[in-house]
DNA sequence: CGGTTGTTTGAACTGATTCAATCTGTGTGG
DNA sequence: CCACACAGATTGAATCAGTTCAAACAACCG
């Protein structure tokens, strides 16, 4: 929780991270260098409430997070994931959502009146998050159409091929972060359904489990039933 | 479709919508005198289709667009919804989302290499459309827990509270600009449910209707079975 | 008038929820 | 090493919200 400019192993760490998410490494090195604290998340303790307000930039190093909402009946929707390298703008004024961790993460957080006048002083720096904010519109959209237009079955299957590419696993294998109800609350289901659904796509060899880890046979074929298309992902 | 500097009887219009939408009045002014084209789009008919090049700034003068995706047993799904003042900012590559009219419209078409440096020269310019981005991305979420996390009642309640707004329209009425099908493909239901909705909604007295006009008697226990907070609007 | 688009209604069906109970795996402390 | 606690996974039965299919009706427009 110390405030440090780097710290030399976890720095480099997520230098790598942002630079493979396509960072140029020179703005990399700028933005690893901002005054930032290094800050642990534990699943199921809240890390950022819903409502507070949010002058920080975060940057996952390792981990997962999610940013979450609820309804006045308390039902809870999972809106975004952030893996690995990917980040969590500012914003002005109270955010509409709060942020938790899904996995064990440690998080770059600094703060807002750090980050922009590095994004004000560098174009580049600028055309960068705007693509990262363009894919993550294009992955809300994406999960639109699935939450609103998709079986159950064609759902879950998706979450799994999106998360698969964005966690940079192999195609035919992947280790499940999420709790059932987790991928409850990000398809719009319950996680009895959820549970269904896995033992379905079992006994259809469409996958394999043992425990969190999740083999999957035919890759095409389970992207078929997904109705999964990487290009959103870029 | 003849491509000029400023109209002045529409530039006037439009400059006004953006500043009515947040815009410093100087800024309007750049934008307003960005060269663009005006185009007409008619319902029902492709304005731009999902995949293609999308190089171009958008503003929407009058009328109302949104932006669909089809999965692949072609149910379409409207991921977003552009009222007048409203734009479509430009992405590199291809745009993973089609755009229609949803009401005959008006759209300011600017080139995206005309609109960058407009953008990058101004950073007050930026901020205004980081907030517009920030925005977008709020109401995306609120989007996903009305499809994820609420009947279907409260579904079409919420979208009929946020097109109100959005349009600027009273609390007590409001002129539906939506087909009970487009409402369905935003809410991802059927439209024979949509249609359900509505008389179910009109036989409990929370609404009146007259063709496309809606009286809301009741204001308050409208939003309240909507579970609509406006807050994520700013 | 005829054609098109959108709305309304009915009946049968089905996918998903709800509620409740049970089972499994893992970590902790004695 | 066992006992216990706890989170998560699994299963069943009853119910229900929303879909599907089909048909009729209304409004609009050239």
């Amino acid at each position: 929780m110390s405030r440090r400019p780097q710290s030399a192993a976890s720095g480099v760490d997520l230098r790598e991270k942002l630079i493979a998410a396509g960072l140029d490494p020179n703005l990399a090195k700028m933005l690893d260098e901002m005054p930032a604290k290094f800050v642990h998340s534990e699943p199921r303790k809240p890390f950022r409430e819903e409502g507070a307000n949010r002058d920080e930039v975060m940057f996952v190093r390792s981990g997962l997070l999610c940013k979450y909402k609820s309804d006045s009946s308390g039902r809870r929707q999972i809106v975004a994931l952030r893996f690995p390298g990917e980040g969590i703008l500012p914003r002005d004024g109270r955010a509409d959502y709060g942020i938790q961790a899904i996995l064990r993460s440690e998080v770059k957080v600094g703060r807002a009146q750090d980050f922009g006048p590095i994004v004000d002083a560098n174009p580049s720096l600028q055309r960068f998050f705007w693509k990262l904010i363009q894919r993550n519109e294009a992955i809300g959209y994406e999960w639109l159409v699935n939450c609103g237009r998709r079986d159950s079955t064609a759902r879950v299957a998706h979450l799994l091929c999106e998360t698969q590419l964005r966690m940079h696993s192999g195609q035919s294998r992947l280790t499940n972060p999420f709790t059932q109800q987790q991928i409850a609350d990000i398809t719009g289901q319950t996680s009895v359904n959820v549970n269904r659904v896995f033992a379905d796509l079992e006994r259809q060899g469409l996958i394999k489990r043992r425990g969190r880890e999740i083999q999957i046979p035919d890759p095409a074929e389970f992207r078929r039933v997904a109705n999964f298309q990487p290009s959103y992902l870029r």
